[in-house]
RNA sequence: GGGUCAUUAGCUCAAUUGGCAGAGCAGGCGACUCUUAAUCGUCUGGUUGGGGGUUCGAUUCCCUCAUGGCCCA
């Protein structure tokens, strides 16, 4: 390894050594705090003069020969620390010396306001807490290398603020999702992320194999069919937030790991859906970020409720002018979209080129929140039919910033219908659709015991988080993205 | 998978037409008891992502591989 033979790395060492022969230990102890760096920011009028002890980082160091000042930072911020050979001693101050930027020390000390007014704790005496072996990326510029940000987040979080704000609002986010759910009476639970069948959505599912029981299990392409498992035992409101694993490509708006929440509840349908999702996504803006008027790559978008709502064929007219819902078959559909250029596959049908025409040419324009109903039933094959049309089913997804944010219907409960849907969907994967959903024979027994009808919703967590953070891409939401691992 | 741009000191970045690889920060040593991107002096630090080619000479031109960003599928 190149980087043991690093200069910086072996002076940081042999300080190392030269304070354990000194009787220090350079990876310390336990160490009390009474105050973190904003708390003493924020009362100091109340706290002046009055003794602290406090830990944290070394983030930058100002040396003047008998006194130094250093900036140290802990979870709440930077507060300068003030020391001086006679407040410590020689011997203590000699230890302070070989400190160095990235070494996390305790202090106790006084607080008090510099000449030029800055809070400061005066130190009476201070620990070193752990030595740091490797320098710190820079103090003015910070860590910008997009690849090293990824891969060694520690020190993202550590040197770049914006970051950290970011984790803390994706974590309030979630929180304020929870809090939401909870007051509404859902139950939070927790199902297999392995499993026998990936069903649930369409996507490729990673293989892993379970020796003992010497059976091969798919990680969780989504949460959908054992939540409905809980509808059928009698839990009435449940969601999950939880990790789905799509064996995919990776871009900006996919990682092959990501956070879904799924929420199902009894007796309500689609439309009890739209009005749940508004609520809970503006009411989390306004939790998180205090509006719900937020900018998204430079885009105003207002997160008030309602959202404007169109039908499927209405938005496809709307964008494109094609009336699909003059069109009676594949033929004409084909035709209609010529000029688009579409590729179709043997197995599409009306609704699959209904679907991949909004898709390609409505989807990126719906910038503003905007719920479009009514999917085709051949893309929905655990969506509840609708009654007026037989073409399309109780469906919507809600879009923001020209992405796909939530995914809702009106949930199938007829396992007969839904073990037809299935086998349509087989028919389609032999003839190679093989994003065709799989065939489920334990959860359509599941439904034969009878699940009462209900409204499921998905929501993808970090496309959210990218919302509220303005992020462009979802690397930034995801605290360590999934990466080609790297020789060296 | 395809296109495209990038990779130079621990970090952030320079380097003319192909002509001795530089700066700031960080670091070492020295000075300095209210500084805050502290200051002053001095010094160290490089397989220019890896490999190959063209050339008297390559960070620079060509090929290839690796990793990453962005766009597309």
């Amino acid at each position: 390894m190149d980087v043991d033979v690093n200069e910086l790395i072996l002076i940081r060492k042999q300080k190392m050594d030269e304070l354990c022969k000194a009787g220090y230990d350079p990876f310390g102890k336990r160490f009390p705090r009474t105050h973190l760096a904003q708390e003493i920011k924020d009362n100091f009028h109340k706290i002046e003069g009055k003794k602290v002890t406090i830990a944290g980082r070394i983030v930058s160091k100002r040396g003047h020969g008998k006194a130094s000042f250093v900036n140290i930072k802990d979870s709440t911020g930077v507060i300068q620390v003030y020391i001086r050979l006679d407040d410590v001693g020689e011997k203590s101050y000699e230890l302070f010396k070989k400190t160095d930027i990235g070494d996390i020390i305790g202090v106790k000390g006084t607080v008090f306001k510099t000449k030029v007014g800055e809070i400061t704790v005066q130190t009476q005496n201070f620990e070193l807490l752990t030595k740091s072996l490797r320098p710190l990326p820079e103090k003015w510029h910070g860590l910008k290398d997009v690849e090293l940000r990824y891969r060694k987040r520690y020190l993202d979080l550590l040197v770049n603020d914006d970051t950290r704000q970011i984790f803390i609002l994706r974590s309030k986010m979630v929180k304020a999702i929870r809090n939401f759910l909870d007051e509404r009476g859902f139950l939070e639970v927790e199902t297999p992320t392995m499993h026998t069948i990936a069903g649930g959505a369409v996507a490729r599912p990673f293989i892993t194999h379970h020796n003992t029981l010497d059976i091969d299990l798919y990680l969780r392409i989504a949460l959908e069919l054992h939540l409905k498992r809980l509808l059928v035992g009698g839990l009435e409101k449940v969601y999950e937030i939880g990790r789905i694993f799509r064996n995919e490509g990776i871009s900006t708006r996919h990682n092959p790991e990501f956070t879904m929440l799924e929420l199902y509840e009894a007796y309500a349908d689609y439309e009890d859906m739209m009005r749940l999702t508004e609520e809970m996504i503006s009411r989390v803006a306004v939790e998180t970020l205090g509006t719900e008027k937020i900018t998204y790559q430079g885009e105003q978008i207002d997160l008030t409720p309602p959202w404007p709502c169109l039908s499927m064929t209405e938005a496809v007219e709307k964008y494109t002018g094609i009336c699909f819902e003059s069109i009676e078959n594949v033929q004409q559909a084909r035709q209609a979209v010529a000029e688009y250029d579409i590729d179709f596959e043997v197995h599409d049908t009306k609704g699959k080129i209904l679907n991949e025409l909004f898709e390609r040419e409505v989807e990126p324009r719906l910038i503003k929140p905007t719920v479009i109903r009514d999917y085709p039933i051949e893309v929905s094959p655990l969506a509840k039919r609708k009654k007026e049309n037989p073409e399309l089913t109780y469906r919507f997804e809600a879009f923001i910033a020209g992405r796909e944010l939530a995914n809702a219907f009106s949930e199938l409960n007829d396992p007969i219908e839904q073990k037809e849907r299935f086998a349509e969907q087989l028919l389609r994967r032999k003839s190679g659709d093989d994003e065709a959903h799989m065939m489920d024979e334990d959860f359509i027994e599941a439904l034969e015991y009878g699940m009462p009808p209900a409204g499921g919703l998905g929501i993808g967590i970090d496309r959210l988080a990218m919302i509220l953070t303005d992020s462009p891409s979802i690397r930034d939401v995801i605290l360590f993205p999934t990466m080609r691992t790297r020789e060296k």
